[in-house]
Order: C-alpha cells, then sequence, then structure tokens
DNA sequence: AGCACGCCGACT
DNA sequence: GTCGGCGTGCTC
C-alpha cells in the first residue's frame, strides 16, 4: 500500500499521512497534486508533498485519501522552495503557507461557481511606445549589460519620470524572450489603470490581474492561466507573489515602499521581500521601483558595507518635458496666529487658485471633525469603552466614532458626567476642515475625499471623475488622495499637521511622512501648469523639510540611516515581534514575560530580547495588548534563534483566551 | 484551527 | 433532573 504525506492548512509544524487506495495510484510526478483526504470527522483539502517509504504512525492508523484531485497541473518544485522558505522565514507551518496563499476556489471542496459572464475588459485602443529619455535608455541598457540569472535593482525616479515605461520595456523584453512578468502594485484603486496601459501595450500576452476583490471564481481563472503558462503577464497586489509561474523572467515591484506590500494578518510577510527571494530563488530579474524608497532597500543599493544585494538606478528628470517639479515652501506657524489652523499665506494661495480657476489640495491625515469630543468644566472627554482610544467626532452623521475597534454612539448633548451642555470638538479632521474652507470661500466647490466620502469603490470613482472634470476647486483628502492619480487643474497642495509624525515614537514614522508628502507633492502640477506645495509647520528648519523643499530623497535617506545605524535599528539590526492579547493586561504581559525567561533565550550571545510592554493602543475592542521585541545585528542569528524558540512559545500554556503571534521584520511599534 | 469529550453552574 | 459554559486533547 502507498503512503503520502499531505500538506494540511493546520496550525500545526507537521504533515500527515495516508494511504492510497489502488484505484488512484500515484507516482513522483503527483507530488505537488491537491488531494482530498479525511481529518477527523471532516473532510479537507490539503498537498501532497512526498510519496513516504512508511510512517511514523502504526499502518492500521493511517486512514485513506478520498480523491486525488487532477483538474489541476501539480504545484511546481520552485513554488514549494517559496513556500518553504515563507514558513521557516515567516515562523509559520508550511501546510498554513501553501493552502492559505492557493486560491480559495482550489482549497475548497464546494467552491462556489462562476456567476454570470466573464467580464470582458474592453480593448483599449493600441498604445505606441513613447519615446525614451536618456535616463530611461541607461537604466534600459545597465539592466540587459547584466544578462541572464539574478540581478536585482532599484529603480529610484521621482513622480512622472517614466518608471512605468521603464517597467514597459522590460516586460517587451521579457515577453520576446518567451517568459513571463509579474507586476506587483500596492492597491487595487490604481490595479485598474494599469491594467488598461499594460494591457493596450500587449494585447496579446493575455494579461490576468490578481487582487482581493476579484470574485473567487475569476481569481482562481487567472491565477489557473499563470499557472498554466498562458497568461504571459500578472499584474496583482501582494497576494500575486505566490502565483506559480513556469516560465517566470522578470518580477516588478512598483512603489516598492509602500506598506500594503506588508500583510498585516495571518502570515505577516512583506511581499516585496519574498519578492527579492523568488527572483533569486528562480534566477530571473527583479526591479523595485519608488521616487521614495524604503530605507531598507535604499541601504541595499547604496550602503556599501552591507553586502549588496540592489544595484541603484535613477531617474532624475521628469519624462514628460513641459511638467516641472514643484515648488515646495514651508509656512512657519509660529509666527503668525492661525485662523482655523490655516495661515495667512495658504488662504492666499488658494485665493490665487480660485482667481485662475485652478484646483487646491488640502491635506490632512486625519478624517472626521475633530478627533475628540470634551467637556469644558469638568474634563470629560469621549473615549471608547473597548480601545485605549478616543471617539472621533463625526458630525455629518451625527455621531461619535472609533476608527479603531468601529464603536460608535449618538453625540450626547451634554456632559454625560457634570451634564454641562457646553462640550466642545477639539482639534480639526477632514470634516471641520470643509466646513472652515466653505465658510471662508463661499463661492467655492468643495469636494472631500477621506474613507468616510469614499467608502465604497463607486463612490471613489465618482469623485475622482469630479476632480478630473474639474468639478471642484477645494479638495480636502487623507492620504487617499496622495496615490497615482493626475488631476491636470490640481497647482496647489497644502499639507497641514504633518508635525506630529516627526516625533512620533514609532522611529519609522519620519520615513513614511517624508514618502507621503513626496507623493501628494507629486499630485500638483503634472501638465501645463506648475505646481506648488506650502507645508505648515512649527519646524520649518527640521532637516526633513529640508531635504523635501529640494526633492532630496537621498539626502533625507542618507540622514535617517545614519541616525539608525547610531540606533542599532533595521536595516543595521533585524528584528521580530511577539504580541500577545487578552482580556487582562496581566495574562499578555505574563505570557511574553514567560517567553522571554527561556534561558537559552536571557543567555543569547547575539540576540537581544527587550521587556514586554503594553503596546502604544494598549487596549483594542476589550483586548489588552502587550509586545516583546526581539533584536539581532544578525538576520541568521535571529533565524536560528526564532525558530527554536517557536518551539517552545508554542508549549506554554496560556488561557484560551489569550491569542498571540509573531510578526518577523515588524513595521509598526 | 475545528471538533470532540468532560466536568461543574442556572434553568425549562 | 438537563442545557451549556469553556478547559484539554487529538486530528494521519
Amino acid at each position: 500500500m502507498q503512503i503520502v504525506r499531505v500538506a494540511l492548512d493546520l496550525p500545526l509544524h507537521r504533515f500527515f499521512d495516508y494511504l492510497v487506495p489502488e484505484s488512484e495510484m500515484v507516482s513522483a510526478g503527483d507530488v505537488g497534486l491537491r488531494v482530498r483526504v479525511p481529518f477527523g470527522r471532516q473532510s479537507k483539502i490539503g498537498i501532497l508533498v512526498e510519496l513516504a517509504q512508511a510512517s511514523d504512525i502504526p499502518v492500521a492508523q493511517l486512514k485513506s485519501i478520498e480523491a486525488v484531485l487532477r483538474d489541476l497541473s501539480p504545484l511546481p518544485a520552485d513554488w514549494f522552495r517559496l513556500s518553504e522558505f515563507c514558513a521557516a522565514y515567516y515562523q509559520v507551518p508550511l501546510g498554513e503557507v501553501m493552502l492559505t496563499t492557493l486560491p480559495a476556489g482550489l482549497r475548497r471542496i464546494h467552491p462556489p461557481k462562476a456567476r454570470g459572464s466573464r467580464r470582458l475588459t474592453k480593448a483599449p485602443p493600441p498604445h505606441d511606445a513613447p519615446t525614451l529619455t536618456a535616463e530611461q535608455m541607461s537604466a534600459l541598457a545597465t539592466m540587459a549589460n547584466a544578462g541572464p540569472g539574478f540581478h536585482a535593482y532599484l529603480l529610484h525616479g521621482v513622480t512622472g519620470s517614466g518608471k512605468t515605461e521603464v517597467y514597459l520595456r522590460l516586460v517587451e523584453r521579457a515577453l520576446a524572450a518567451g517568459k513571463q512578468a509579474l507586476l506587483l502594485v500596492p492597491e487595487i484603486n490604481l490595479t485598474p489603470q494599469l491594467e488598461a496601459r499594460v494591457t493596450a501595450r500587449f494585447p496579446t500576452a493575455g494579461l490576468v490581474s490578481l487582487h482581493s476583490e476579484l470574485s473567487e471564481a475569476a481569481r482562481t481563472r487567472n491565477w489557473r492561466a499563470a499557472h498554466e503558462g498562458t497568461a504571459r503577464i500578472v499584474l496583482g497586489t501582494r497576494l500575486a507573489i505566490f502565483t506559480p509561474m513556469p516560465e517566470l523572467g522578470l518580477i516588478i515591484v512598483d512603489e516598492e515602499h509602500d506598506s500594503s506590500f506588508k500583510q498585516q494578518d495571518g502570515m505577516r510577510y512583506s511581499a516585496r521581500d519574498v519578492a527579492v527571494f523568488r527572483a533569486l530563488e528562480r534566477g530571473v530579474l527583479i526591479v523595485l521601483g519608488s521616487a521614495t524608497p524604503s530605507l531598507e532597500s535604499w541601504a541595499n543599493a547604496t550602503d556599501g558595507r552591507i553586502p549588496a544585494r540592489y544595484t541603484l538606478l535613477t531617474l532624475r528628470e521628469r519624462a514628460v518635458a513641459s511638467a516641472r517639479l514643484p515648488v515646495v515652501q514651508r509656512i512657519d506657524t509660529r509666527r503668525e496666529k492661525l485662523s482655523d489652523g490655516l495661515s495667512g499665506a495658504l488662504l492666499l494661495a488658494i485665493e490665487k487658485r480660485l482667481a485662475r480657476g485652478e484646483q487646491s489640495l488640502i491635506f490632512l491625515n486625519r478624517r472626521g471633525y475633530a478627533p475628540v469630543l470634551a467637556c469644558t468644566v469638568c474634563g470629560w472627554i469621549s473615549h471608547c469603552t473597548r480601545c485605549a482610544a478616543n471617539l472621533v467626532l463625526h458630525l455629518a452623521d451625527g455621531r461619535l466614532r472609533c476608527h479603531h475597534c468601529g464603536f460608535e454612539a449618538h453625540v450626547p448633548k451634554a456632559c454625560p458626567t457634570c451634564g454641562n451642555q457646553d462640550i466642545q470638538p477639539f482639534g480639526r479632521g477632514t470634516q471641520r476642515l470643509e466646513s472652515i474652507l466653505a465658510e471662508r470661500f463661499p463661492r467655492a466647490r468643495l469636494l472631500r475625499v477621506d474613507r468616510d466620502s469614499a467608502k465604497s469603490r463607486k463612490q471613489w470613482e465618482i469623485l475622482v471623475a469630479k476632480i478630473y472634470s474639474g468639478e471642484a476647486d477645494i479638495l480636502v483628502g487623507t492620504q487617499m488622495l496622495a496615490k497615482g492619480h493626475d488631476f491636470p487643474k490640481l497647482t496647489l497642495v497644502g499639507a497641514l499637521g504633518a508635525d506630529a509624525a516627526l516625533f512620533a515614537s514609532d522611529w519609522r514614522s519620519p520615513e513614511r511622512l517624508f514618502a507621503q508628502l513626496m507623493q501628494v507633492a507629486g499630485r500638483a502640477g503634472r501638465a501645463e501648469l506648475p505646481g506648488e506645495m506650502l507645508i505648515q509647520t512649527q519646524f520649518p528648519d527640521h532637516p526633513l523639510y529640508a531635504a523635501l523643499v529640494r526633492h532630496d530623497y537621498p539626502a533625507f535617506a542618507d540622514e535617517q540611516l545614519k541616525e539608525r545605524e547610531q540606533a542599532g535599528f533595521p536595516p543595521y539590526s533585524s528584528q521580530a515581534m511577539l504580541r500577545a492579547e487578552a482580556p487582562q493586561i496581566a495574562d499578555a504581559l505574563a505570557f511574553l514575560t514567560t517567553a522571554r525567561a527561556w534561558p537559552e533565550a536571557v543567555a543569547h550571545p547575539a540576540v537581544t530580547l527587550y521587556d514586554p510592554v503594553p503596546m502604544r493602543l494598549a487596549r483594542r475592542a476589550n483586548l489588552e495588548r502587550a509586545q516583546l521585541l526581539i533584536e539581532s545585528p544578525s538576520r541568521r542569528a535571529l533565524q536560528a534563534f526564532l525558530s527554536a524558540w517557536c518551539h517552545l512559545i508554542n508549549s506554554i500554556k496560556a488561557s484560551s483566551r489569550l491569542r498571540w503571534h509573531l510578526e518577523v521584520d515588524p513595521l509598526e511599534f
């Protein structure tokens, strides 16, 4: 009787052995097929990972496979190695990696049937390749001269410098060489545009997209086309990095610094990092592109002491000849009394745009009307009963809302503790800013773009269309507006409340702030009209703003890297975070303390374990949260430590209401 | 993770 | 007298 090992989607670091019935003979070539197996009193889909000679389990106790699913050709060896890498690097059971990265339609026993017709992508008008700039040509030449095999490039180019055109030429080459290309993008918001552009250029390449907004059936269909090789181009968000592609020849990660490449639940992987591993393992070209690369990537490309992994390619000039970089200026808000948070200079600049019929965007990364409601008599403030956070006032629908757990309450008419009627909103969010501006510019047409006004994809598209067609004069928006879209009439960007990120406790926040401001600045003046950005700040001399004024990402990055090196932070060390949550903070802390007390951990020469501490948002949805940082100058040492430590953590018996997870390379603290 | 079994509190 | 809480243990 044949025995096979099967990987199942379970939080267990082991496989399960099954017998193969005579009717289902399997051979070595069948490794990588999906199988249906009895498990407990249910059936599960698993992946055949090995033909076994014998089992540790007495044969009498083995059950038989119910079916070998041959509707899909076996998952290839390189897909196995990719899964194994993730399992080892992120400390996740291999079965969980293999099954959860598969489209849901392939891991379910009864996947829903595809309904309705296939959405036909209307053939866009054929698109001719534009002429390349000298910089684009030189970047492409560098990559072409490197020859076949693994090469990693960091393509650093400001907004409008034509990174996309470089990608397209690389795709063209890959297709011509009979290879498949994988293009990763951060947000589904931008996928359709890029998809249209790529399809216009390569109408016969059978491009498929893969992102979470696709129906289960569509995702399975597209994934299958990539796996079978009929789709030559795959365009997708982070989950697409796991798509098997038999003739993969090129990986591109656009906006590589974007945090949406990092999965924040389940297996907390970085699709960008996984992409680099995959390119290395497959021996193919990978390009990471960004106007504001992550400092990790920047160091990999510029710090000679780090065993260089990437080659830096720079695009300095804008590809659209008429477009200029926006003029960035700081407005020192210590020198004047602001009216409703707005400086005279900004108001004047908006006024000018209104007179010229151009658009202004006021960027404020805080939605709602005001971040908190407070009683001026007794000091009561609106806080969430379930979280260690304030309830944000949303005046538009008269509610107090928690941005962390979704809790909602009516706005009280009087103070709940002292009965005082004079309760006041404190601070400003986008809603309040919108009404302030409406009052100040009564004839201007205002449009607010944040997660509240653009809840659905449809609403978002309507807003974008309105902006594009010039139906709005002043836009008030959060980071939602920072990405991707070009609005031809937009010539002014005002940034409010940016200072908060300068001194935030998360040492990565300056990096994020710089990227964000650079990105919004890029919204201004992309067409024939020159753009201007005004940053209201109390710290105009801060080096971050100084670098921004000069559009000098390298200066900013190098300064940040120096600080990181002195502090021993990534990329000059590797980190992992163990987090626990429980109804009582003491339980969460006790769990972490137990984990930390492991003798090998205490004594480990190359690994530092910090004290368990409550998280910054210490309570969320009635769960108290704590975390423990693990750090090492050597990634290898950290990895070795983590894999041993994980076994111990798994054996800690804690209350069933305690949940924990380990995150490798955490981005947020 | 599911899903069983198993042993103590408030209800038809 | 039972229904049901979630603690423990197992799944090839």
